[in-house]
RNA sequence: UCCCCGAUAGCUCAACGGCAGAGCGGCUGGCUGUUAACCAGUAGGUUCGAGGUUCGAAUCCUCGUCGGGGAGCCA
């Protein structure tokens, strides 16, 4: 058995292709099946002249999505060079598939996402998970190549991580624990431990999200390293996205054009991305008739502005602390102001990355948990990294799904994840 | 939680106070190179629910239900 990917190795011999009926079109002595395998598309060519009437009469009554096997000799496709398609000489059903409800015209969001199992066999919902997966696959790749191991970080918690957002509830044994938003706390215990660290997995937001950037669930890479300063750390991001887009690029050709992306866009990813202080993009967005004034968080009306002047994504750091969580390092030379930073996607994605370097003063830290209003105790034992050898360091989180729609150029987050979590929805 | 918009055939939509329609999908037939193929025929309806206005309601009004987009929150 050969695979869709690797029809190109095998021009001339005869192959057999498992798979699903994406489309066929018929004209009389031919029939042209479209078989979908997992790994890629493929036109199947059934000539009356070459079957029995029994197999001829198969493949032309095959519909959307009956299982079945061709066996037949790879051609390049005379129409169009590099695209390879099936003389069909062998056909057999595995099943039936009966009134596929996604037919191959246009659909509303609403019942795409209650036909979301059915639906991920669509052409760009199988390039958009591609560029998903690839996305992930670098992440990996890129932080293992600088030394960061992956330490994972635990999906229930005591309670909140940085006290803003809304986190869902769970009886534990009779007693609350809560879904976790992020494992950037566990992270600095175990940067301590493994110096550079990162967790890879899902976290979890209760706010009532109705946008195409949020999502209920959603995975997150949070890198987290020693030693490492608020310079070093945007270095690290720009790198990190870099190679991403650059990955997907080079490997997710065919994903990108069954999307019909413009990658003009993305071949400017390119490191040193352009920087500048939450006051310079305060004044940016002043000056195009915002409201906002120093001192509060930026909009999504904001957010567009200041993406909007640049060619690739940028870096808003420094923001004032009352906007940002408790743990983010006050600026030594500016006490209103903390060391972090935001990139923000072109194309009006939004935030990609948010970053900071930590809190390691134990007093500040203290004050800093007092005026957030959190519960003390439940922070012992994040004081206790200050208490047992404080250290600088930094980290930040990138979010694989809006990561994924911007490289993919989806319309809405739901498309990046395989089964989204939104509100209201959460079948099947 | 707030602000907009919507619900009619399996799907996407039209009809906007006067006979319930089209395209796609299904089914039947035609065609040797189709690319969301094309051509002909055919089946398919409690117009989201309840109430109201009217000679007459898919259409106007009220309430409800469900869904979509956006704000806030953030990845």
């Amino acid at each position: 058995m050969v695979t869709i990917s690797e029809l190109g190795k095998h021009v001339g011999e005869d192959v057999k292709i498992s798979g699903w009926l994406h489309n066929s079109r018929s004209s009389g002595k031919l029939v042209f099946l479209v078989i979908r395998d997992g790994t890629g598309f493929c036109q199947c060519v059934a000539f009356q002249g070459n079957l029995s009437p029994e197999q001829f009469k198969l493949a032309g009554d095959l519909t959307q999505e009956t299982s079945f096997f061709v066996v037949g000799t790879v051609k390049e496709n005379p129409k169009q060079k590099g695209i390879f398609e099936i003389d069909v000489k062998q056909i057999e059903k595995y099943g039936d598939s009966v009134d596929f409800p996604i037919s191959p015209k246009e659909h509303g969001v609403g019942f795409l996402m209650s036909n979301r199992h059915l639906w991920l066999r669509s052409q760009k919902q199988w390039a958009t998970l591609r560029i998903r997966a690839r996305i992930v696959k670098s992440i990996r790749d890129f932080l293992d190549s600088e030394g960061f191991i992956n330490v994972d970080a635990p999906c229930i918690t005591p309670s909140s991580c940085e006290g803003t957002t809304t986190l869902f509830e769970l009886d534990y044994f009779g007693k609350p624990a809560f879904l976790s938003q992020s494992g950037q706390l566990y992270n600095e215990a175990a940067a301590a431990a493994f110096g550079k660290v990162y967790c890879l997995g899902p976290v979890f937001r209760a706010e009532k999200s109705k946008t195409r950037r949020h999502l209920i669930e959603f995975w997150q890479v949070e890198p987290e390293a020693a030693f490492v300063l608020h310079e070093e750390n945007m270095k690290i991001q720009e790198r990190l996205v870099e190679r991403i887009v650059k990955d997907a690029l080079h490997d997710c050709e065919t994903e990108l054009k069954v999307l019909e992306r413009d990658t003009t866009v993305l071949q400017h990813v390119v490191t040193p991305f352009p920087r500048i202080t939450y006051t310079e993009a305060v004044k940016i967005c002043q000056q195009e008739g915002s409201s906002i004034e120093w001192g509060g968080d930026f909009g999504a009306p904001d957010e567009s502005i200041v993406s909007s002047k640049f060619d690739r994504p940028v870096m808003i750091e420094k923001y004032p602390a009352q906007v940002k969580a408790f743990y983010m390092k006050q600026d030594p030379e500016d006490p209103r102001v903390v060391l972090c930073d935001d990139m923000i996607a072109p194309e009006d994605v939004g935030e990609i990355i948010g970053g900071s370097q930590r809190e390691d003063n134990l007093d500040i830290l203290l004050k800093k948990i007092t005026d957030h209003n959190l519960p003390r105790e439940m922070f012992d034992w994040y004081l206790d990294l200050r208490k047992y050898g404080t250290f600088p360091h930094s980290g930040f989180g990138l979010g694989i799904e809006r990561a994924t729609s911007w490289i993919a150029g989806s319309q809405h987050i739901r498309e990046a994840s395989p089964f989204p979590r939104l509100l209201d929805h959460n079948y099947p």
